[in-house]
DNA sequence: GTCGCGATAGTCT
DNA sequence: GACTATCGCGACA
């Protein structure tokens, strides 16, 4: 079951935290447990990649909502994104990070190591499989896929500035889900 | 734990 | 030709 991607991309984004994000490619299945995300808002955002208008690389920023938008960042990791908002609107949730809920083995051979497997994005991508072959594909019936869910108990979000750009960097529109002190003994290393 | 820095290549101007 | 929605490593605390 996919989540509720209507209303604007920020609430999206903040709802967004606990849901699972599953890869499956033959028999290598991966499943994620969204912790880190960001929201952006296409065109009328000066720190999204829409902001210009389409470009070859963004065009499938540009679909409906559902549709995974993949891209090459610093020319070396991949990072994807929920596309949200409707045909023609450019608004979508970048995924930053996760904690490993299945196939850690899979995502350990991939990353090259068994820490900090899905603490980035460019990790999460590279510890799911995901590359730019991906961009564009459906998160309901593409190898990809979006799955409801929630935080367990004692887990809190909390919005923060968003990290790593240059322009509207002060826009609370990145979200992270944590677990409170009591909790910290379930928190990944 | 935090901080600084270099690598790397696709995309846009 | 410049820029980038990052990572991993080493130094230090």
């Amino acid at each position: 079951m996919i989540p509720d991607l209507t209303g604007d991309v920020v609430g999206v984004a903040e709802r967004l935290l606990g849901s699972r994000i599953i890869t499956e490619f033959g028999d290598d299945v991966t499943s994620v447990m969204l912790t880190e995300v960001e929201a952006y808002q296409g065109e009328l955002d000066p720190a999204s990649h829409a902001y210009n208008g389409p470009t070859r690389r963004n065009q499938s920023m540009f679909a409906a909502a559902g549709t995974l938008y993949v891209y090459r960042s610093y020319g070396i990791h991949w990072c994807m994104n929920v596309v949200v908002a409707t045909k023609g609107v450019a608004h979508a949730v970048l995924l930053r990070g996760g904690v490993p809920v299945q196939g850690v083995e899979t995502m350990a051979s991939r990353r090259g190591r068994v820490d900090h497997l899905t603490d980035g994005p460019g990790k999460l991508c590279q510890a799911m499989g995901v590359t730019g072959d991906h961009d564009g594909s459906s998160l309901t019936d593409g190898p990809v896929r979006l799955s409801a869910g929630t935080l367990p108990l004692g887990w809190i979000t909390e919005a923060t500035p968003r990290i790593g750009i240059t322009k509207a960097a002060g826009k609370p529109w990145r979200f992270i889900a944590r677990p409170t002190a009591r909790e910290a003994v379930l928190r990944p290393k």
